[in-house]
DNA sequence: AGCACGCCGACT
DNA sequence: GTCGGCGTGCTC
């Protein structure tokens, strides 16, 4: 009696804009939310439920039954559904892959997951009455019934009577299992004392708790912005609620990591990035699904987290461009929070010495709530900024003699001095002086970098390694030049003009694993090096007490790059390198190489006036109509031949001519990186003044594009960053 | 995305 | 006479 029977929608991972229709025996409106397994085509797939029942348009002849509901994960709530279904709306992609992203990898796995469907006590739990009439003998669920009748509620007690965590999970989620009152109290036996500042703060932000409100705490390095979210959290936990947390980048985070482990040893913290195993990602997951952990920290993908008791959102360093997925979804999580904040009716925090200049505008224009933090906690003065204009200055081995100076000085005085140069290897590019043969890579529109120390010429960009030729491979000369500098080439120099020094070099190449960068870390609190030569690895956050010097050569090439944002990531940039210098008790200071000192970009730099640049910035972002001013998205093709990927975008632009009022839709164009890995890209930049201008014609033209031969790649990009 | 079906060139 | 190229079309 197929038609009796009730029909369930369901996303699949398939990149379809549309849903797929199943028979569901047995299954009721509580399975919304639900993980099951379908066949598909050929083959099985997990899918969500999206709602149950529904009338079909399909033949119901067509409809095929659902092969397996997995009982043993809680069924996802309605926020999370809506959450997702927002980003895939926001971000035009398909449903079935957005719920892929936002779950954890080996949840969707079945034979991860294969050993606890097969076990019966595991799947009587969820349906506890039914299956006690139907499997008498399922002898786990027998035990656990015993237990619950005998009187044991407590989580604690059933642990003690041999049920493991994950078999009372379920049970926990329909309410058989109390939860026990749990001790989540914060351990202040180390916590510094707030200032003045960070108690408004506080007091700001607690005082709105409990429904929404965006605020954006602008905090300069060494304000103590993270002692204001750990007392945040603690106040959160506190109230029996959950805190998310969201960090750039975990592995370079450790610190904030291990504090909020000091601070809250009790209550239960899960961590939350693509580098943890799959399993790991699953418990967190669910963990954070039934509302056993406090406080949820990790990366981007930890944005979608469930979060059934969420009291508080946290987005440390909001401006970090890791914030925003650059493949697949391209979502931003930043801007995810923020939603999800407001959906929830909960504050969210956006922490930042150097705010994005979208928040920024917000806060200006009175959506966000702007909480500044000025003055440095511990202490110490900010360090001050010195330029140092090169333009008639002789480079001894790329240093001007004031850095050279102050390097000698610092290290004279036993103190730490930090170049910051953000170009790794040790030459840009080899070449050959005699017939201009340069070290191109074959896959991308891009020089080989030469690394000396490993012996090759490595492409940034794709990654390709060739040899170094000892002799042009052109015309024969074996006198071939490394151009430019890198930081491979700069340790070196360093090391030649200063002995007696101990040159640490940090960058993506000598620092690999997060191994590596621990003993890196170790090394430079223990004083074990005197100079250290790095790219922006060494520029993030990190406490390096006995660091008193910084130098800053090379940064010019971004002064008058064709990308709008580079301004601001230069800015967010020296600002971060810049707060390394003087953080304990010795004052600090900032050498930048440039031969532009009277760059507007320069002197707001100086005066550390992060406002004045923003309030600049701004001013000409809004002339040309830029983000945060109107609304961006970008369409971008990649084929074998540049051209064929113009022709795709001009086609496919054509279909949208109908719909583009109130749009600016510029000519594809090849992007600036035109060939990357074989494949050459151009791309359709589409603006309009309003976000939902924009909106709306994505809606109308995109799905247009799937009637389009399937002759290249191609992807949308929402509030693109990089142009 | 997969994976089928479906019509035109070089081979056991 | 077949094996196989990837161009269109479908997946409840």
């Amino acid at each position: 009696m197929a038609e009796d029977l009730p029909v369930a929608r369901l996303a699949l991972p398939v990149p379809l804009q549309r849903n797929f229709d199943y028979l569901a025996p047995g299954m009721g409106p509580d399975d919304v939310g639900r993980l099951v397994r379908v066949p598909f085509g050929k083959g099985e797939k997990t899918a969500v439920v999206l709602a149950l029942p529904v009338a079909s348009e399909v033949e119901p002849s067509r409809l095929k039954p659902i092969v397996s509901v997995m009982r043993e994960v809680p069924a996802l709530p309605r926020d999370w559904l809506a959450l997702v279904e927002f980003a895939a709306r926001y971000y035009h992609h398909p449903l079935g892959e957005a719920l892929a992203v936002a779950l954890p990898p080996g949840l969707r796995r079945a034979e991860l997951l294969a050993s606890r469907e097969r076990d019966p006590w595991l799947v009587a739990t969820s349906q506890a009455n039914v299956w006690l009439e139907t499997k008498p003998r399922a002898p786990r669920l027998i035990a656990l019934l015993d237990a619950l009748a005998g009187g044991a509620r407590r989580r604690g007690e059933l642990l003690a009577a041999g049920f493991s965590s994950c078999h009372l999970r379920d049970a926990k989620s329909r309410g058989l299992i109390e939860e026990a009152p749990a001790d989540r109290s914060a351990d202040l036996s180390s916590a510094p004392t707030l200032n003045a500042e960070q108690q408004q703060v506080i007091a700001a932000i607690a005082g709105e708790a409990g429904k929404f409100k965006g605020w954006l705490l602008h905090g300069i390095t060494g304000s103590g912005k993270t002692e204001v979210y750990l007392r945040l959290i603690e106040r959160t936990l506190a109230t029996g609620q959950q805190a998310l947390l969201l960090v750039p980048e975990i592995g370079l985070t450790p610190q904030l990591e291990q504090r909020v482990a000091q601070r809250f040893p009790r209550a239960r913290r899960i961590a939350l990035h693509s580098g943890a195993s799959d399993g790991a990602r699953c418990r967190g997951f669910l963990d954070a699904l039934t509302g056993e952990a406090d406080i949820v920290m990790g990366t981007r993908l930890a944005v979608f987290s469930p979060l059934p008791r969420l009291g508080l959102i946290l987005v440390d360093e909001e401006h970090d461009a890791s914030y925003k997925q650059q493949d697949g979804m391209r979502y931003s999580a930043r801007d995810l929070a923020v939603w999800r904040a407001h959906q929830r009716g909960v504050p969210v925090v956006l922490g930042s010495a150097t705010p994005s200049l979208e928040s920024w505008q917000q806060a200006l224009n009175g959506r966000y709530c702007k909480l500044e933090l000025s003055e440095r906690a511990a202490a110490a003065a900010p360090p001050t900024i010195r330029l140092i204009d090169t333009r008639r200055i002789k480079l001894r081995d790329g240093l001007s003699p004031q850095l050279e100076a102050a390097l000698a000085a610092c290290l004279a005085r036993g103190e730490q001095s930090l170049v910051f140069l953000n170009r790794r290897g040790y030459a840009p590019v080899l070449a050959c002086p005699a017939c201009n043969w340069v070290s191109d890579c074959d896959r991308c529109s891009a020089h080989r970098v030469l690394h000396l120390a490993e012996r090759v010429l490595r492409c940034h960009h794709c990654g390709s390694e060739a040899p170094v030729p000892r002799a042009c491979p052109q015309c024969g000369n074996q006198d071939l030049v490394g151009f430019g500098r890198g930081t491979q080439r700069l340790e070196e120099w360093i090391s030649q003009r200063f002995p007696e020094a101990r040159v640490l070099r940090a960058d993506r190449d000598s620092i690999r694993t997060p191994a590596q960068w621990i003993a890196l870390r170790q090394a430079i609190e223990n004083g074990d090096a005197d100079i250290l030569v790095g790219t922006q690895m060494l520029a993030k956050g990190h406490d390096f007490p006995r660091l008193t010097l910084v130098g800053v050569v090379g940064a010019d090439a971004s002064l008058f790059a064709s990308d709008y944002r580079a301004p601001e990531r230069l800015f967010q940039q020296l600002m971060q390198v810049a707060g390394r210098a003087g953080r304990a008790a010795l004052p600090g200071e900032v050498l930048i190489q440039t031969e532009f000192p009277d760059h507007p970009l320069f002197d707001a730099l100086r005066r550390q006036d992060y406002s004045g640049f923003a309030r600049d910035e701004l001013a000409q972002r809004e002339a040309a109509w830029f983000p945060p001013f109107g609304a961006q998205a970008v369409l971008r093709a990649e084929a074998d031949k540049v051209d064929d990927a113009i022709a795709f975008l001009v086609e496919a632009r054509a279909l949208g001519d109908d719909l583009s009022e109130g749009l600016r839709r510029f000519d594809p164009v090849p992007m600036r990186l035109v060939r990357r890995a074989r494949l050459e890209r151009a791309q359709l930049v589409i603006e309009a003044d309003q976000r939902s201008v924009l909106q709306n014609h994505l809606a109308a033209w995109l799905p247009r594009l799937a009637k389009l031969r399937r002759t290249v790649r191609w992807h949308l990009d929402v509030d693109p960053t990089e142009i």
